[in-house]
RNA sequence: GGUGCCAUCGCCAAGCGGUAAGGCCGCAGCCUGCAAAGCUGCUAUCCCCGGUUCAAAUCCGGGUGGCACCUCCA
C-alpha cells in the first residue's frame, strides 16, 4: 500500500504502526445541515482507503465524529428555536441516510463531540497543567502556539501574514492562539461543567481528545492516517496536530490524507457563493449508486469539476459493467479471476489510483463480452464474471446490484407496463414481418428515452440517462 | 500580501526519468430484417521558452493560464 502523505508531499510506503492494524480517523460533518456534494466526496475518499486497507488483510479501526456542538448550530437554535439534540439528531439521520445511499459503510467508531466532553476535558487540563494553555479573564481557554516550537510544520503556513486574518482577541498571547474552550455567555444555554469552568469546546478540540478516546497509539504516533477535507488543512489539521503533541509528546498522525474540493462548473461550491449542491438533491435525480461511480470516478486528490454532462457519461461506463452482469445473472457466483483481483488491488494500493482500477475492470468487462461470445454456455466462466463483480463490489462499492432492476431506475409501474405492451406489439409485428410498424413503435419508445435490444432470450429494455 | 496545487486527444482522465492506459464521442468492419448491445480496428507527443540527462509528459529554472488555502466550510 502506497498513500500520498499531503504533509511531506509525496507517495509514501504505507507501514502502520503496529503490524496488521490500522487506525483512521477522518473529520466528519457539523451536524446543522444536509451533506453536500462535498461531503460525499470526502466520505467516499476515505470509504474507499478502508475498503483497500480492509483488502489488503489489515485490521481497520475508522473513527469518523460527528461536530454535534458549534457556533453554526446554536445559530440555528436561534433561528429555530429548537433544542440542540433536535437539530443535531435531525441532521445526523439524514447525514448517515444519505451517505447509506451512495454506499459509504459505516466506520468503526462514530463519535459525537457532546458524547466526549470528558475526553477534552482531559485534554485541555493535561495542556494547562503542562502550561501549554491558558485561561483569560472572560474563562476562555487559549492553547499557546508560541510554546510549540513545531507548529506551523504541518502546513508550512507560518509567516506573520497568515494570521492578519483571525479575529484579533486582545489578551490573546499570540495572534496565532486558538480557543480550546469558550466560556459560556450568559445566553447560551449550550455549556458543560469542567474543571476550568462552564463552557463549550473550541472548534479543533474534539478530534484530538476523541483520537485520544478511542485509540491506544504507540510512543511515536496516536494513530496511522488522519483524512479530512484539503481545506481542514490549515488550520484545523494544524491545530489538531500542535495540541495533540503537546499533550501527548508524540505525533497525532503518521500520514495525512486530503481529499480535493468539488467545485459546480469550475467554481468552488461554498455556502457564501450560494452554489451549494446537496446531496439530496442530487439523489432525487440519480441513483445513489450512479453518483458514487461518478464522485469516485475521479482520483481523490484532484480537484472535482461536478456537472450533469460528465455524470452521464460517466454512468455509461457503470452501464457496461451492468450489461454484462445481464449475460451471466443466475449462473452463481464462484471465485474471482485471480490476475484480475491482484492487478485491481495493487491499482488501489498505489494511493487509490482508481483511474487504473477503472480501465482494468474495463478490460475484464471486454475480455469477459469477447469469451461469452465465443462459449455462451460455459457455467465455469459465468461463475468467473460474477466473482469478479463481486469483487468489484467489496472493494469499490459499485456493481452489486440487480442488472435488470439497474437499467430500470426511475421507471415507475405504469410506465413499465406502458413498457412491456409496446415491446409486444412489436414483437407480434416483427412476426408478422411488418418492419415498418416494428421500427416505429422502436422510435416511440426511444422517445420515451428506452432502449430496447433483441437477444436470443428476446427484447429486453433499458432507461437511458 | 503569504502558501500551495494544477495545465496530457473534441470531452472525462492515467502517467511518479525509458520512449503517451482507459472511458465518452466519432469513423470502418463483424453481428442484426434494420437497430441496439457486444466484439475488432482507427484517432494525441503531453500550455510556452530554456536547462539537466544517453533518455523528460515526467527533474530544474523562467513565463502564460486556471484553481485553492490563509475567514465558517469536506
Amino acid at each position: 500500500m502506497y498513500i500520498y502523505d499531503s504533509v511531506q508531499k509525496t507517495k509514501l510506503k504505507f507501514e502502520p504502526i503496529q503490524t496488521g492494524k490500522v487506525t483512521l480517523y477522518v473529520c466528519g460533518p457539523t451536524v446543522y445541515d444536509d451533506a453536500h456534494l462535498g461531503h460525499a466526496r470526502s466520505a467516499l475518499s476515505f470509504d474507499l482507503l478502508a475498503r483497500v486497507l480492509k483488502a489488503s488483510n489489515y485490521e481497520v479501526i475508522f473513527i469518523r465524529n460527528f461536530t454535534d456542538v458549534d457556533d453554526k448550530i446554536i445559530a440555528k437554535m436561534q433561528q429555530t428555536g429548537k433544542s440542540l439534540h433536535e437539530i443535531t439528531d435531525f441532521y445526523t439521520d439524514r447525514y448517515l441516510e444519505d451517505m447509506d445511499a451512495i454506499g459509504v459503510l459505516r466506520p468503526t467508531i462514530s463519535p459525537k463531540a457532546t458524547e466526549s466532553i470528558d475526553a477534552m476535558e482531559d485534554m485541555i487540563s493535561t495542556l494547562i497543567s503542562k502550561d501549554y494553555a491558558y485561561q483569560i479573564s472572560n474563562g476562555d481557554v487559549y492553547f499557546d502556539t508560541s510554546k510549540d516550537e513545531l507548529y506551523g510544520s504541518l502546513s508550512k503556513k507560518v509567516s506573520d501574514d497568515t494570521v492578519s486574518r483571525i479575529e484579533h482577541i486582545f489578551e490573546k498571547k499570540n495572534s496565532k492562539d486558538f480557543a480550546l474552550w469558550k466560556a459560556c455567555d450568559e445566553n447560551e444555554n449550550v455549556c458543560f461543567d469542567t474543571k476550568f469552568g462552564r463552557g463549550r469546546p473550541g472548534w479543533h478540540i474534539e478530534c484530538s481528545a476523541m483520537i485520544a478516546k478511542h485509540t491506544n497509539g504507540t510512543d511515536e504516533y496516536s494513530i496511522d492516517i488522519h483524512g479530512g477535507g484539503a481545506d481542514l488543512l490549515f488550520p484545523h489539521h494544524e491545530n489538531e496536530a500542535s495540541q495533540s503533541r503537546c499533550a501527548t509528546g508524540h505525533a497525532l498522525a503518521k500520514y495525512w490524507m486530503h481529499n480535493g474540493f468539488v467545485q459546480v462548473d469550475g467554481e468552488k461550491m461554498s455556502k457564501s457563493l450560494g452554489n451549494s449542491f446537496f446531496l439530496k438533491d442530487a439523489l432525487k435525480a440519480y441513483d445513489g449508486e450512479i453518483l458514487r461511480f461518478y464522485l469516485t470516478s475521479i482520483h481523490y486528490r484532484n480537484d472535482f469539476n461536478f456537472n450533469e454532462i460528465d455524470l452521464l457519461q460517466s454512468k455509461k461506463r457503470l452501464d457496461k459493467l451492468y450489461r454484462l452482469k445481464k449475460r451471466i445473472v443466475g449462473s452463481g457466483i464462484g471465485a474471482a479471476n485471480f490476475e484480475f483481483k491482484t492487478a485491481l488491488l495493487s491499482a488501489m494500493q498505489d494511493d487509490l489510483n482508481i483511474s487504473v482500477a477503472l480501465s482494468i475492470i474495463d478490460d475484464m468487462i471486454a475480455k469477459s463480452n469477447e469469451a461469452l461470445d465465443s462459449t455462451p454456455s460455459d457455467k465455469n466462466l459465468k461463475k468467473e464474471i460474477m466473482g469478479n463483480l463481486e469483487f468489484i463490489g467489496i472493494l469499490l462499492g459499485f456493481g452489486a446490484k440487480d442488472p435488470f432492476l439497474y437499467f430500470q431506475l426511475g421507471v415507475d409501474e405504469g410506465l413499465k407496463q406502458k413498457i412491456e405492451t409496446l415491446i409486444k406489439q412489436r414483437s407480434e409485428a416483427k412476426k408478422q414481418k411488418d418492419f415498418a410498424l416494428a421500427d416505429q413503435i422502436r422510435d416511440q419508445l426511444n422517445d420515451m428515452d428506452i432502449n430496447i435490444m433483441d437477444t436470443a432470450n428476446g427484447t429486453v429494455w433499458e432507461k437511458l440517462s
